[in-house]
DNA sequence: CCAGCTTTGTGAAATCGTGCACAAGAGTTC
DNA sequence: GAACTCTTGTGCACGATTTCACAAAGCTGG
């Protein structure tokens, strides 16, 4: 058979834990580390062995029986079932307090996804330049994609406009959608939507702190909670 | 029985979704409607209309056969139950890019998450005044927290002093975390913890994204993906 | 090259989450 | 007050995900 085609498709909770083993991963390479056994790097990750195992089969038989797995390689295979072997540009709509903070923030220019352009419909921000990035109007957003070859955007407008945004993000060609805006977005089966809310997030926590503070005085009912992702999974809104 | 005392245990799953029903619901409530079906509510929440119902069915029974649920008093009842009938002060470690771009943002301050301190390691940041909020030093961490009755701490530092500042706010007594950072904090199993990744989140989009430029150009694989979040699920840093 | 130790890869079981389908309740009409 | 319509609340089946448990390898030392 082909070396790797169209691959077994892979459940989506294992995509959602892919990176969080690539960026481990990278940081033990960078560390000097050649090589991980699943228990490693389930504990590196916060998760069990057994599922560390499993997620990785899917990528293929990449490890070694008894010695466990190559650092270096593993992270190019996940890089490459990720689609990250090359860059991916992405435009941001709303250049507000919140799209300025991702422009300027390292780990989105610096892992793959440079800010290729910034639209925001007010004129008093046209013009100005974020990260060294110069917003422009709205109007210029299909151009913009375009040109740059961008399938993916950022939603940092305000509840309100977010729509507005997400249809004409995929008039102009668009096909994955960040949405950092508290709104459910409306939008065609073939276009991939994961919304980030901050509010959201933050009232997940509370419920679990209510049940901590709630717990019944007559036994000490140990709360229990591990790591979550916007995963659950889980988002926010900056 | 008792009104409501320690009400069964809510799925986590469900809990994700109960923030997305109350946005929609208060939205809702100011535009006049008075009562919703659970058909009406899932078109909004896009969700199916069975899973509105087995959630909402954890609260107790609030709708009316025939008719749907009050509105104003769904509200009320989802506001209780994640503990959103008081306000959650807030401390944000970090005070760079994304901390302040966090202490600007509406949907904290405007949604019962007053940020309630502002600390940073960097001299240069402290005392600096971020959204109406001063900057104070790292150490004072433990006074702010005591003083304001704080139990959430959101942690937006570089990674490498993530696990630090997590440390820190443990100490000083916070049991509730979001995380910014691009890093899996390592906490006790009493403290509850959600990351919120940006690079994570994009590599979600673009795992999806090859997919669909790899479809097998013999069959039209028409893809599909719906709207996830945090979960799913699911996080971003900005 | 065999025995022993280690760690992967994976069936199978257990758990969790989703969606269907429908009985039961609530309002409305005549 | 009986018949009809509407929509909730939920039992049940199904599908996805997690976890267990162990056979299959790979390495090391004798």
């Amino acid at each position: 058979m082909p070396p790797h085609r169209t691959r077994r498709r892979i459940p989506e909770a294992t995509v959602a834990r892919l990176p969080v083993y690539l960026q481990i991963l990278i940081e033990q390479s960078e560390s000097g580390v050649e090589s991980v056994s699943s228990e490693g790097l389930a504990e590196l990750a916060g998760v069990n062995a057994a599922k560390v195992r499993k997620d990785l089969s899917y990528l293929g038989s990449y490890g070694t029986r008894g010695v466990g797995y190559e650092v270096e390689y593993l992270v190019f295979q996940i890089r490459r079932e990720l689609g990250l072997d090359h860059e991916w540009p992405v435009v941001v709509v709303g250049a507000g307090n919140l799209g300025q903070a991702l422009a300027g923030y390292g780990g989105f220019n610096g892992r793959g996804f440079p800010v290729a352009g910034m639209v925001d419909v007010d004129p008093a921000k046209v013009d100005t330049v974020v990260a060294g990035v110069r917003v422009r109007p709205l109007d210029e957003l299909a151009q913009i994609v375009d040109a740059g070859g961008i399938s993916i955007g950022v939603i940092a407008t305000p509840p309100g406009a977010a729509q507005d945004a997400a249809d004409r993000l995929i008039a102009a060609g668009v096909t994955s959608i960040l949405n950092f805006a508290p709104m459910v977005l409306s939008v065609p089966s073939t276009i991939s939507v994961r919304k980030v809310d901050l509010a959201v997030e933050l009232q997940i926590l509370t419920y679990h702190e209510q049940r901590k503070a709630n717990a019944n005085p007559r036994n000490g009912d140990g709360a229990q909670l591990h790591q979550l992702s916007g995963d659950r999974q889980r988002g926010a809104t900056a």
